[in-house]
DNA sequence: AGGCAACTCTACCGCTCGGTACACATCGTG
DNA sequence: CACGATGTGTACCGAGCGGTAGAGTTGCCT
């Protein structure tokens, strides 16, 4: 599996982190099955053997990489669940969501999003694993607002899962708009839109 | 050509209005890149040098289906903006859509989204065509605010353009949650949501 | 009837795909 | 220093891709 350090052999001339952090980088922008070997390999800097060594197959580095995104750039939106207020955690989600589709040193858009939303039929689990993802973001967001809700921090009558869904709808078309071109501009001021739905801070 | 029947030589055995529908059946739901030729002549019922001999090509057949798609499934959401007041045009663009993107005889979701956001690097103008087709909808939208706002049916201070780019990227993410799997009636109730941000008909 | 134009069908083209065999390089260990 | 284990690099595999050649078929026109 070779994970760990194995002690023995010729070393490994590539770092792990990094060349996955570049597989990702070609996934996002070309989708995963835009992104041929000879790409992502060029991209990596390193060689096939290395890479199926290394990760398996295409799919287990996809994987891999996907995972590796959820853990950095999409804990960042989550991190706005951590606000005190239902109020401020769907704006916190929703404005930085919308700056991290359209700003940064990484392609424009999410990877949840661009990896592949229609697929050829041998690929359709690809597919799921990404929809898996995006459901997981919605679920922890309406379990915020279900705490909101006990809390009395929505008004009476709110219904936290469609709410947790318009939110998580809204960013996700954020996130075909920027993929499209949107400035984060463009995209906060439909976040000011939103905003006025969700109802006053309390 | 032969768009128009040639009178001479050999009739056609197919009627190019059906293949067409059947081939934007698989493009919408396998996307541009996962449609292979096998499966769309065995979707259309015809062999490949018929498909080359009428479309003349793979991305040809694709902006006739992408075409013909916009003509009669995302016509029927633009149909809506010919409601009377802005209020009601934004509701009925939205839940036709979000009825569109869930029930029919067809694939779940929006071929303009399904058809491919990310692309391999040979095929990024596929994705462009998908993606002037949705700004076009938006700006159609736009164009229709901009009226209201002449009409004094806006509030006053109200961005047609953002309000405009709001309205589409919640349909944009309608279209990802329905090709997740999410209900009409789910769909429903984010519209609902929405519908508070954009202040009461009149 | 005969000729020609358009369409259909089988079989194929070159190319790229994801994935791998195998020889060689580079390490820790006896 | 030889050995075994592991990683690297080249060159390749079968399969499927989009696209087409060329022979055979079916119609209208004279």
């Amino acid at each position: 599996m070779s994970r760990e350090t194995p002690a023995i052999g010729r070393p490994r001339a590539f770092d792990e982190a990094v060349v996955l952090d570049r597989a990702t980088e070609v996934f996002w922008r070309h989708g995963y099955e835009g992104a041929s070997l000879n790409v992502l390999t060029a991209a990596m800097g390193i060689n096939r053997p290395s890479l199926y060594a290394a990760f398996g197959s295409k799919e287990e580095l996809f994987r891999r990489a996907f995972a590796r995104y959820h853990e950095t750039k999409v804990a960042d939106a989550r991190a706005a669940l951590d606000q005190p207020t239902a109020y401020a955690a769907i704006e916190v989600f929703l404005r930085s969501s919308a700056n991290g589709l359209t700003t940064g040193d990484h392609p424009r858009g999410c990877l949840s999003i661009q990896g592949g939303l229609a697929c050829s039929p041998e690929n359709t689990h690809v597919a799921e694993v990404l929809a898996a993802g995006r459901a997981a973001t919605e679920q922890a967001l309406e379990e915020r607002l279900h705490r909101a809700a006990a809390e009395g921090d929505l008004p009476d009558g709110v219904d936290a899962r469609a709410l947790a869904r318009f939110v998580m709808t809204l960013s996700e078309g954020h996130a075909v708009h920027a993929a499209a071109g949107a400035s984060c501009e463009e995209l906060q001021a439909s976040v000011d839109i939103a905003l006025r739905a969700v109802g006053r801070p309390g």
